[in-house]
Order: C-alpha cells, then sequence, then structure tokens
RNA sequence: GUUUCAGUAGCUCAGUUGGAUAGAGCAUUCGCCUUCUAAGCGAACGGUCGGGGGUUCGAAUCCCUCCUGAAACACCA
C-alpha cells in the first residue's frame, strides 16, 4: 500500500486551486530524519503564489489537511510533517505481504512483451573470469526484475566462439597438446596452450601465419578444423555450466558468434540496397559523422566482416524472432562507443527499434590496478573465488552452528551468496579493484548478513510452530522498531520499479540491506515470542520479513537458506 | 589530443525529483550473550562533498571552468 496517495489526496483538496495532484505527490518527502515525521511537505513553491512566507502556508496548510490515515501534523519552519496512523498502515502492509507473498511488489506493465538479456557471453577455450561473472549475473538479475514487471525475458549466452584465436588455438593444439589432457582439463589446457602460442609467437613470426591459414580453413569447412572447433567449443561449454549451475543460473539460448555466421551477408545486402555503404581506405564503411561517431567498420580491406556486422545480424535476429520491446545487452562500458555505432547504424537504416536497444555497461575489474588479461595469463578465476568463498564459508559454520544439517549445501548457498552480492550491491558502473579478502566478507553490508537476518527470522517462526498467516487477520503494531520495519517493506515495490527503471541492481540490495538492519534492530528490542497482544503480529511481521528478504534475494540470483 | 564516465569520513560506498542538522559498512576504541542464532545490537571516533565561479528561497545534486583518475577512440571482440 502506497500511504503517500492519501496524503496527497488531503493536500489536493485544499490545493486543487494551485497545484495538481501530481505535483503534490511529487513533491511530499521521506523525512531523513523520525523526528520529522513520516512524510513531509515543503511550501516553498507555494510562497511566491500565496505572497505569504511558507512557514506561515505550512501552518495554515496544518489546519486544513486532515485524512484518517494522518494521526498528526506539525509544522517545522516552512514544512508541514505528517505523523501516520502506523496501526493502520501496519495493518494493511502486512494483509498485502501475507496475501501476495512472493508475489509481492510485481508490476504488470511487461504484460508479456519479450526482452531478450544478452549476457554472460565467455569464450571458448578462455577461462570465465571476474568481468563474466558481472555480467552473467547483472544479466540474470536484471532477467528476474523484468520478470516482476510482467517481462517475457530471454537469457541468451552470446559465446565467443567465433574468431581467429581458433586459428591460433589449432595450431596450438597440434603442436603441444594432448587429448587427454583437454578431456580431463578443457579450460585450464586450452588456456596454457594458447598463453603458450602467444609466448612463443614473439620470436618464432611463422605462428601468426600459421594461426591465419588455419582459421582460414575453419571457414571454409575443412574437415580437421571444424571437427576440433566443435570439440574445444562442447568442452567448454561443459566447464562453464558447472558454473552456471552453482550460479542457479539457466539460459534460454546458447547461440554465439558462429550461429551469425550466415546470416551477416543479409545485413550487408540491406546496408547496400540503402545505400549506406562506401569505401573507404579499402574497407566498406557506414559514415556516421552526424552522430558524432567514428564511422563503423562493416567489412577489412580483406573482405573479412567484423564484430559490429554480427552485432546487427544478431539485432535484426532478435527484432524478427522475439519482436522484441526491450533488447538488453550487458556488457561492459568499454564497449559503449560499440552500442553507439551499432544503434546508429540501424537509425541510418530506418529502424526505430534502434531505441529499444539498450547497452546496459558496467565497471571494470582490475588487479592491484592493474587490468585482466587473458593471453598474459593473468586472471582471477572465478571458479576458485567461489572455492574460496565456499570454504569460509563453511569454517564460520562449524565455529558458530557445527549442529546444524546440510552443512555443504548451506556453505554453497551462503559462499557463492556473497560473491554474487558483492558484484550487485554498488552501482554496476563503479570500477573495483579485486581483493579476495573484500569480496569473502560475511560482515556488514553483505549477501551472508542479509541471509543470516532471515535465517534468524524463520528460526522464531520455527519456534513459534507457525508458518503460516492468515491475510484478512486485524494485526496491529504500534512501537517504532515495528515501524521501520513495515516502512521498508512498504517501499519494496517501489525498489523494484527503480531497479528495472534504472537497470540497477543495486537498488534491490540497497533495498534488502536496509530491510535486513531495520528487522535487527526489531530483533535486538522486541521480544516476539513473549505473551504479548501484539505477540501474533509481530510474528506476522516476521514472516513478512522473510518472504521479503527472500524475494529481494532472489531478484539479485541469491539463495535464503533457512538456517545458518 | 578528442569523447565518455568518475572524484563524498583512513578504506569501500549510499545519497531517488535540487529540500531540514550530508548517511551506512569496514577499520580503530568501548559496551551488550542464564532471554527468539553475537554472521547480531548499541556507543565513540571520523567531512573544505576534488578546487574556484555561477543559477536558486535552498546545491553533494543543475551550469561554466580548472585539477586528478579510468575507459574508448578504423580494419580484435
Amino acid at each position: 500500500m502506497d500511504y503517500k496517495k492519501p496524503v496527497a489526496q488531503a493536500l489536493h483538496e485544499t490545493l486543487k486551486e494551485d497545484l495538481s495532484y501530481d505535483e503534490i505527490y511529487s513533491l511530499l518527502e521521506k523525512p531523513k530524519m523520525a523526528a520529522h515525521g513520516d512524510l513531509a511537505f515543503p511550501t516553498f513553491s507555494l510562497a511566491k503564489l500565496y505572497r505569504k512566507s511558507p512557514a506561515q502556508i505550512a501552518g495554515d496548510l496544518k489546519e486544513s489537511v486532515t485524512a484518517p490515515i494522518i494521526k498528526d501534523s506539525e509544522t517545522v519552519g516552512p514544512y508541514l510533517n505528517f505523523f501516520l496512523d502506523k496501526t493502520l498502515i501496519s495493518r494493511e502492509v502486512l494483509n498485502e505481504v501475507l496475501d501476495q507473498k512472493d508475489k509481492y511488489g510485481s508490476h504488470t506493465i511487461g504484460e508479456n512483451k519479450n526482452v531478450p538479456v544478452d549476457m554472460s557471453s565467455p569464450n571458448i577455450a578462455k577461462p570465465m573470469s571476474l568481468g563474466h561473472l558481472r555480467s552473467t549475473v547483472i544479466g540474470n538479475s536484471l532477467s528476474e526484475i523484468f520478470t516482476k514487471m510482467g517481462y517475457n525475458t530471454i537469457k541468451i549466452n552470446h559465446i565467443g566462439d567465433w574468431g581467429t584465436q581458433f586459428g591460433k588455438l589449432i595450431v596450438a593444439y597440434k603442436r603441444w597438446g594432448h587429448e587427454e589432457e583437454v578431456r580431463a582439463n578443457p579450460i585450464s589446457e586450452l588456456l596454457r596452450l594458447y598463453v603458450k602460442f602467444h609466448a612463443e609467437a614473439e620470436t618464432d613470426i611463422e605462428l601468426e601465419n600459421e594461426g591465419r591459414l588455419w582459421f582460414r580453413k575453419l571457414e571454409e569447412g575443412n574437415e580437421e578444423a571444424w571437427e576440433l572447433w566443435t570439440w574445444f567449443r562442447e568442452e567448454s561449454l561443459k566447464e562453464f555450466k558447472k558454473i552456471y549451475t552453482r550460479l542457479n543460473i539457466s539460459f534460454d539460448s546458447y547461440s554465439g558468434e558462429a550461429f551469425y555466421n550466415d546470416k551477416m551477408d543479409k545485413v550487408i545486402d540491406l546496408l547496400e540496397e540503402k545505400n549506406l555503404l562506401s569505401v573507404n581506405r579499402g574497407a566498406h564503411i557506414v559514415d556516421l559523422d552526424k552522430y558524432n561517431l567514428n564511422p563503423a567498420l562493416i567489412k577489412k580491406s580483406d573482405g573479412a566482416t567484423l564484430y559490429i556486422t554480427r552485432d546487427l545480424a544478431a539485432a535484426f535476429y532478435r527484432k524478427e524472432n522475439y519482436n522484441f520491446a526491450h533488447s538488453l545487452y550487458v556488457v561492459g562500458q568499454e564497449q559503449s562507443n560499440h552500442f553507439n555505432q551499432l544503434k546508429a547504424v540501424l537509425k541510418e537504416m530506418g529502424y526505430d527499434w534502434a531505441d529499444d536497444i539498450h547497452h546496459i555497461p558496467f565497471g571494470l575489474i582490475t588487479q592491484g590496478g592493474r587490468k585482466l588479461s587473458t593471453r598474459k595469463g593473468q586472471v582471477v578465476l572465478l571458479e576458485e573465488v567461489l572455492n574460496e568463498a565456499v570454504e569460509q564459508a563453511k569454517k564460520q559454520i562449524n565455529e558458530k552452528n557445527p549442529e546444524i544439517e546440510n552443512k555443504d549445501e548451506i556453505a554453497e548457498q551462503v559462499g557463492v551468496g556473497a560473491v554474487v552480492f558483492h558484484d550487485l550491491k554498488n552501482d554496476r558502473l563503479n570500477s573495483f579493484d579485486f581483493t579476495i579478502e573484500e569480496v569473502v566478507q560475511f560482515e556488514g553490508e553483505t549477501g551472508p548478513y542479509v541471509q543470516y537476518t532471515r535465517a534468524r527470522g524463520m528460526s522464531i517462526l520455527r519456534k513459534a510452530g507457525q508458518m503460516t498467516f492468515d491475510p484478512a487477520d486485524t494485526y496491529s503494531l504500534t512501537d517504532e522498531y515495528s515501524w521501520d520495519v513495515i516502512k521498508l517493506i512498504q517501499e519494496m515495490p517501489e525498489a523494484v520499479m527503480r531497479a528495472y527503471n534504472k537497470f540497477e541492481p543495486s537498488v534491490i540490495a540497497k533495498h534488502a540491506i536496509s530491510l535486513a538492519q531495520a528487522f535487527n534492530r526489531f530483533y535486538a528490542n522486541v521480544r516476539v515470542l513473549d505473551e504479548h497482544e501484539e505477540k501474533n503480529s509481530r510474528l506476522a511481521l516476521v514472516y513478512a520479513v522473510t518472504e521479503v528478504i527472500k524475494e529481494d534475494l532472489r531478484l539479485l540470483g541469491v539463495q535464503s537458506p533457512n538456517q545458518m
């Protein structure tokens, strides 16, 4: 329930000559301090109109603005502060959560419209790095958020499975590789070969040529090249799926770069038809001067296609197959220029749906201040990070709750949850320098803190022996601690909306932290299981918190263990 | 060099549409477990919101300018 509405309505009764309902609604703000009440109305904007001091206007309004929901109002200078009826609002908020459960906070504006989400997109034969983790978890979370808005999302893993590096890889494998080793440890072995190739190529210039040759064979459908490529791809994908399983993420499509090989000619034909291609320094380009962008290189001087050609083909394919309302690309911010070009070319072609394509950029992860580089073998392996986090989680469990069952399962949920939450809690555009100590933090504003908060709530419910609550009951909560919790629960649907509008999972993470903090304060100060006339209402509040936290975490792709 | 993004407490970061006395977490120091899980709660300490100008009743937030950092900038993806 949005309690701003009845208050705005009450103000509008008095002010309808001068301010619209919407203006009043947007002027109403949440005070930072509890002493200033639950909602505040600043009167500055009326001062000129009325030729009175804002303080005076606030005083006049105080007398005339009333509503059942408004328990009390006070003026402090130019502000009219409202104190609301806690009992009434608590009851309605609880009724709503108990009734809707995990549907609480949902919206319907997506109404079955399609939204493909391009995310994760690791490269074959290379380990998944922290950069891929970001794309994966941000993409997954946005996909959940869009689903909660009513959209039908399609998670697409645009695998990096084509390019000259496969020529190099084939050469390296033929020279130094062994089948058993690749089978045993596909990615680390293929990576070793790839790194070795670049090291050797520094002195042996013949290698690069050989690599190009083998890539051409691959393109021409040479059987040996094709078999090796298929095999590398399969082995790599198997390895990736292990990680996706741990992250609890699945995809609707693994169509990668190779999938569009036969779909690029159509793009080039279309560009020619529309007279958009010109030849410059031997290359085919689309001029984008009027967009203040570099020309888009569609075809190299040797006739080969490029990244953008493929992405154009992918954009058309997705428009035709999904008829998307929005199309998201969760890709690092260093590729902003590419997506600006992509959209500009589509605009030039006359397609308005270019505006529905959204690049969702995110900040760079460095280590020791340096950019991570696969070629030089300087990578942070995602799997090792997850393992370390899970190990630390297990250590904590053994210290703090050694009697618990399913230790391994819980350690996995907590450890992986810590990593994922850490990645999502801040603005996605922030860059950060990676340290394992920071990621594997379990105290303060972390995933495990939020999970732990919920586990404490679940423990109370178990002790009470009550897991279901009647949505129609007349609940009543009057203390300050409950009130803070209620207000946070009430804000959840709005947080979902904001996360959606900004393509920003951290909004949800922040809400989860705030709610957990408020609940822990409640927990420390209010005895739930003691006999009290509000006991049943308090239990209902605990239940509502466990539901909302679980839903927040689910939207982030983090699991909620019932005990830890 | 051009473009884009960023600069808030020792560190990591919030700050919604411009609103009241700029907030958290970590770290440090100190309190709270015979009572629902101490992965918790509370307190103390900590600020020229990068500098300067401007707009406004009001600026961390908008505009200009300078400083610092990161990224991108034609045949990689």
